[in-house]
RNA sequence: GGGCUUGUAGCUCAGGUGGUUAGAGCGCUACACUGAUAAUGUAGAGGUCCCUGGUUCGAGUCCAGGCAGGCCCA
């Protein structure tokens, strides 16, 4: 037996098992690489996963997208080494592990030790790093487990620290401050975890207050005053925080909001002025009654404001109009040293007209918002020096106003030094700088308004946002390459790449590098005490020598690099490090970690311990040609990156990228362990196998598109595909193992010799291959999916081995015998070629079964061979539209036997095709055989003009019409549709129709019009769009004989297959003979019978006794069965 | 709240640069077929192409504004 046959169905799931078995006693993917040795490289970057949790089916989702273009790679010849790795630090980690010890970030250096904290995150991390393993392999995933990189070793966070002495070396990177949740009670830091805790958000009343900043008046504001009257002009703005207005640096607007000039008083001074405020709000702040009131009768203390809108601008208008700082030295505050950069209207794009004024007040010292739209915008904060001369904010970390704040120096911003708030004497700051405004006509309305508003989880005091020291990279200085060098990126899809990485580029602030914790790569930066001097680490070896200097100058008692076993750079190790700077100073380590995102953007460089050692390995993989992950990584993985790359070797760090989507359960819910509707990717594998698993999840949508992912699409991928190309490949199997063959390419029948139907099929293939190359080459793989499979299922199945099935299975192994056989293998090898890279178990058994029995030599596995370019010499454009027209015509056919009860095994005599060019007339009789054998008639027969009876009809080509004629069309159009049978002649023989339309004449060319057959007047006809097909159903004698003899064939094939016979074996039949029409059916078609159903014999007897009865139309034949083999 | 993205038949999805009658598979109904048979063929039912405006002779397609889902960021 050349070909292996299986019982049906296949285990597909054993299929998998069975192949990756095979793979690794082989070492495929080993050899997949070392094969591929001295080729050009195609660089693949694996980005990280913690393994600190089980896999999820999103999982085979992602990977199966990197496996699909490092296999397509590998078959094209390229080397693709594909080294795996390991994301190990951060805060999940951290999280789990307290929870697990059921102990909190306060705990860490009390309860227990920072050392054995993360000696437990380090046990933590790769607790599943088995399961991890399992998948990876079972899902046909080829990656390099045995040398992964591993981010908390400690040549990995070397590297990380070379890389940041790099930045480091190019003023890159600083400290700064950012804005984060900051709670004075307990002194700390809050992250945003801790925030998301329950009962943190509280509804607070707090005294809120629309103050009133005062427009300089210049060339630039010179349209307000205009206005005027010559009064004095004030922007409003809002704010639930009036402790911040001394903080206040700019002013906030939407560009496209709409903003009212409105003339009116101050209601607490009662003095004119005119006010700046959003449109749509002016009627929450003035009322109908102040619209009507007059300005001039206005007199102090009257309840109606009287107002009239006087102008209005739009954001955009006003941006960088000036105003005086609302609080100077009246106030007693200190001097502003960068007062002329401030104080200015900025536009932002956060601004709305939900609340407030449409106006936001900024102080960049206390919001995340405010700060990033200020230093995009670069308006300076308002610090001020404290007696050291040091800048800091005007609030201190104990959350009071610093001393040099004038009358409110000292004062707590909220409640923080526990006073009893219903004491008559209780006064907040807020109430006290609104009652300080007030009095100087720089407020417009003081109310009390309840809102929500975080508390710390510890202390239940409000949280303050508050600058925090950070450690930053200068993104921004390279912002403009980072834009540049993006364009050059191959995003899928693009949008992700111009839109969310993009705009994301466009806003870009400085990279926060700094994390407060623990388990992480630490900030290798050593600095004195009073920060003037710092020292950033580069290698283990600078620190080493570093730290010999310190124990020289007894800074330290000992080396403690020297004499340990394994070298730990992890907290708190580093942390009893200390340096000593060039004056003799003391120096300690920043106590920061760095944000994981560095880490695994410090991959490409990191995973070779770069730049210490391989420094060849990283020139040829760097950059890579492809990375995939989850769009929820493009501000991290992808990110990071870019921005390395570009900011360490002026690159991009890959060329290609896939971001894709997300898998959700069937009803597109997000899965969740706690919903209970997460798929176990194990039991999806184990119940399907990995290759439905693959192909389901990359032919049914893009996978940049959410997976909506139903256990039912997989089933049936797996009837409708697999089941169709197992079924294909049993077929070729049975016949061929019948007759011996054997493939060989030397001895294959050239093509040219080949038949019309062989020669089709491959110029599809070839089609075929073509199209595929170019979908996998654009990173479509849902494209090359759907190709392959339609062409399995409706050209390869359905259509090529349906209609030659009686070559396969008539006869000895002739030349058209071999020439079916030769093309059908060919057709699946290059399937199993095709589908390689997603169905990799598939179709290596696929490869293996057809190749197993070839001599000489030949690759050992489907992913070690080389993908050929389509043979475009075998795509004929001409033979695959003739074929298309012969399956249209038998579909039509069918219709028509369908529509009058004619079964196909009913031979009729003709049907009948009007042709209305000499192309088609070629084109369809050249198919003619295959059509007649199709669908069992004896001729296809062409109507032209000639016959007389062709009934034309015209349909308006209105794309066409629509150019020529525009608003005209309809008219014609409906002219067109009335044309005569004459007109329409005329039109064809002379090539335009002169017409006239509403006294306008028009001259109408063949283009204009679509003709086509209609009908044929007393023949049952069917159509198609332009095609049409009449069927004659009038049955002689012979065809109702051969009708018969066809159903006779039909009942003794089914007995056959029932009494258990083989396909080769012979029969002897017997027939009881009483009724005429069937004995006159067998004399006619004997010899036609005998051969089809293998009858040696095929007798008439009186007496059949001990068989069976054949029934069929009005028949009922007792019939007799015997073997007669041997 | 912002950015991006999706919305077409019961379900999953196609529908270059606008062209009038919007398709496929699955599912459903009916019939047929039965040496690929957990397959196949033919026919049928099933659509306010998310909504509202606009551009146009003509919009599923282009524009604007909404609505709903998703992701990321606040």
């Amino acid at each position: 037996m050349n070909y292996p046959e299986f019982k049906q169905p296949l285990n597909y799931a054993q299929v998998g098992t069975d192949i990756l078995a095979w793979w690794k006693q082989n070492g495929i993917f080993e050899k997949s690489v070392s094969s591929r040795e001295g080729q050009p490289t195609y660089v693949f970057y694996e980005g990280p996963p913690s393994a600190n949790g089980a896999p999820g089916i999103h999982h085979v989702m992602a990977r199966t997208v990197k496996d699909i273009f490092c296999r397509y790679h590998t078959m094209l010849g390229k080397q693709v080494p594909r080294k795996g790795g390991w994301d190990t630090h951060g805060l999940p980690i951290e999280l789990q592990v307290e929870k697990e010890l059921g102990i909190t970030k306060e705990d860490i250096g009390k309860k227990i030790s920072i050392e054995d904290y993360n000696q437990r995150c380090r046990e933590t991390v790769m607790r599943f790093k088995a399961q991890w393993d399992d998948l990876t392999e079972k899902m046909g995933y080829w990656v390099d487990l045995n040398d992964p990189y591993i981010t908390f070793e400690p040549e990995y966070i070397e590297s990380c620290w070379a890389l940041l002495k790099k930045l480091y070396d190019k003023g890159l990177l600083y400290k700064g401050y950012t804005i984060q949740p900051y709670s004075p009670a307990a002194g700390t830091g809050l992250s945003s975890h801790e925030l998301n805790q329950p009962g943190t958000y509280r509804d607070v009343k707090d005294t809120t207050i629309v103050a009133e900043f005062e427009v300089k008046r210049d060339e630039q504001s010179e349209k307000l005053f205009a206005l005027a009257d010559n009064l004095p002009v004030f922007i409003m703005a809002w704010t639930t925080t009036p402790w911040t207005l001394p903080a206040n640096t700019g002013l906030a607007v939407g560009k496209n909001i709409r903003y009212a000039v409105v003339r009116t008083f101050n209601p607490y001074t009662y003095e004119p002025q005119v006010v700046v405020l959003a449109k749509v709000l002016v009627n929450r702040y003035f009322t109908e009654k102040g619209a009507q009131a007059s300005l001039e009768d206005y007199k102090a203390g009257d309840k109606v404001l009287p107002w009239r809108q006087v102008g209005e601008f739009s954001g955009a208008e006003l941006v960088g109009i000036r105003y005086e700082r609302l609080f100077g030295h009246e106030a007693g505050f200190p001097v502003f040293e960068s007062e002329e950069k401030a104080f200015r209207v900025i536009p932002g794009d956060f601004v709305t007209t939900e609340d407030g004024t449409g106006i936001v007040h900024i102080s960049p010292t206390f919001g995340a918002d405010d700060f990033k739209v200020a230093q995009q915008n670069d308006v300076p904060a308002l610090l001020v020096a404290d007696d050291q001369g040091k800048l800091g904010p005007i609030v201190d970390r104990t959350g009071r106003y610093v001393q040099q704040m004038g009358e409110f120096g000292g004062r707590w911003v909220k409640n923080y030094d526990g006073h009893d708030e219903s004491a008559a004497d209780y006064r907040t700051l807020d109430v006290d700088i609104s009652v300080r405004l007030k009095e100087r006509g720089r407020a417009f309305k003081v109310e009390k308004y309840e809102h929500t508003y975080p508390h710390c989880w510890r202390t239940d005091k409000p949280v303050l946002y508050y600058p925090l020291d950070s450690w930053f990279i200068k993104t921004t200085a390279v912002k403009d390459r980072l834009i540049e060098l993006n364009k050059t990126i191959n995003w899928k899809p693009e949008s992700t790449g111009t839109g969310r990485f993009g705009n994301w580029l466009e806003n870009l602030v400085d990279w926060n590098l700094s994390r407060s914790r623990y388990w992480g790569t630490p900030l290798p930066i050593w600095r004195t005490q009073d920060g003037t001097e710092e020292i950033c680490i580069g290698s283990i070896a600078q620190l080493s020598a570093e730290i010999d200097k310190a124990v020289a100058a007894e800074v330290m008692t000992h080396n403690p690099l020297q004499d340990a076993e394994k070298i730990d750079l992890h907290r708190p190790y580093v942390d009893d490090i200390f340096l000593v700077s060039p004056s003799g100073l003391p120096m300690y380590r920043e106590t920061d970690l760095i944000d994981v995102w560095f880490d695994s953007g410090a991959m490409p460089y990191a995973q070779w311990h770069y730049p210490f050692e391989n420094q060849e390995k990283f020139q040829k993989n760097f950059p890579a040609d492809f990375i995939a992950e989850g769009v929820d990584q493009t501000r991290g993985w992808f990110f990071t990156l870019h921005a390395l790359a570009v900011m360490l070797e002026d690159s991009v760090a890959y060329k290609n990228v896939m971001a894709n989507g997300l898998v959700l359960d069937k009803n597109g819910n997000k899965m969740s362990k706690r919903l209970g509707n997460a798929v176990d990717p194990f039991a999806t594998i184990g119940q399907f196998g990995p290759d439905a698993t693959r192909w389901y999840m990359i032919v049914n949508a893009p996978p940049w598109d959410n997976l909506k992912f139903d256990p039912a699409g997989v089933t049936e991928v797996q009837r409708r595909f697999f089941g169709t190309l197992f079924n294909t490949y049993s077929f070729f199997s049975l016949y061929a193992n019948l007759d011996q063959y054997t493939y060989s390419p030397e001895q294959a029948v050239p093509v040219a010799e080949r038949t019309e139907l062989d020669r089709w099929v491959l110029s599809k293939l070839q089609s075929l291959v073509r199209e595929v190359g170019g979908h996998y080459d654009s990173y479509d793989p849902t494209k090359a999916a759907r190709a392959v499979q339609d062409f399995v299922t409706d050209q390869l199945s359905n259509w090529y081995v349906r209609l030659s099935r009686r070559r396969f299975w008539k006869g000895e192994l002739t030349a058209d015998k071999r020439a079916a056989f030769d093309t059908l293998y060919e057709c699946l090898y290059a399937v199993g070629q095709l589908m390689a890279p997603i169905a990799p178990f598939f179709a290596e058994w696929l490869y293996q079964n057809l190749t197993n029995s070839q001599v000489g030599e030949k690759p050992e596995s489907v992913h070690l061979t080389l993908l050929q370019a389509a043979q475009t010499e075998l795509i004929d454009t001409a033979l695959e539209e003739r074929m298309e027209l012969a399956q249209r015509i038998s579909s039509l056919t069918h219709s028509m036997r369908k529509k009058s009860v004619l079964k196909v095994r009913q031979p009729l005599q003709r049907i009948l095709v009007p042709v209305l060019n000499e192309t088609t007339r070629e084109q369809v009789g050249k198919v003619e055989d295959l059509i007649c054998a199709e669908v069992n008639v004896k001729h296809v027969e062409f109507l032209d003009d000639t016959s007389g009876v062709l009934v034309k009809s015209v349909k308006p080509n209105f794309k066409r019409l629509g150019q020529q004629y525009g608003p005209k069309l309809k008219v014609v159009g409906a002219r067109i549709q009335q044309m005569t049978a004459e007109e329409i002649s005329q039109l064809e023989k002379t090539g335009s129709l002169p017409v006239e339309i509403d006294g306008e004449a028009y001259t109408l060319t063949p283009e204009d019009v679509e003709i086509r057959t209609q009908d044929l007047p007393g023949w049952l006809v069917a159509t198609d769009g332009p095609l049409t097909v009449a069927l004659d159903v009038t049955l002689t004698d012979e065809l109702r004989q051969e009708g018969v003899a066809r159903e006779l064939v039909n009942r003794l094939q089914n007995l056959r297959k029932d009494s258990g016979l083989e396909v080769q074996d012979k029969i002897r039949v017997t027939l009881g003979a009483d009724q005429p029409e069937l004995k006159a059916a067998v004399q006619s078609f004997g010899d036609y019978i005998r051969t089809e159903v293998q009858a040696v014999a095929l007798d008439f007897a009186a007496d059949v006794n001990g068989g069976s009865v054949l029934e069929f139309d009005d028949y009922s034949v007792p019939v007799r069965l015997e073997l007669a083999n041997g």
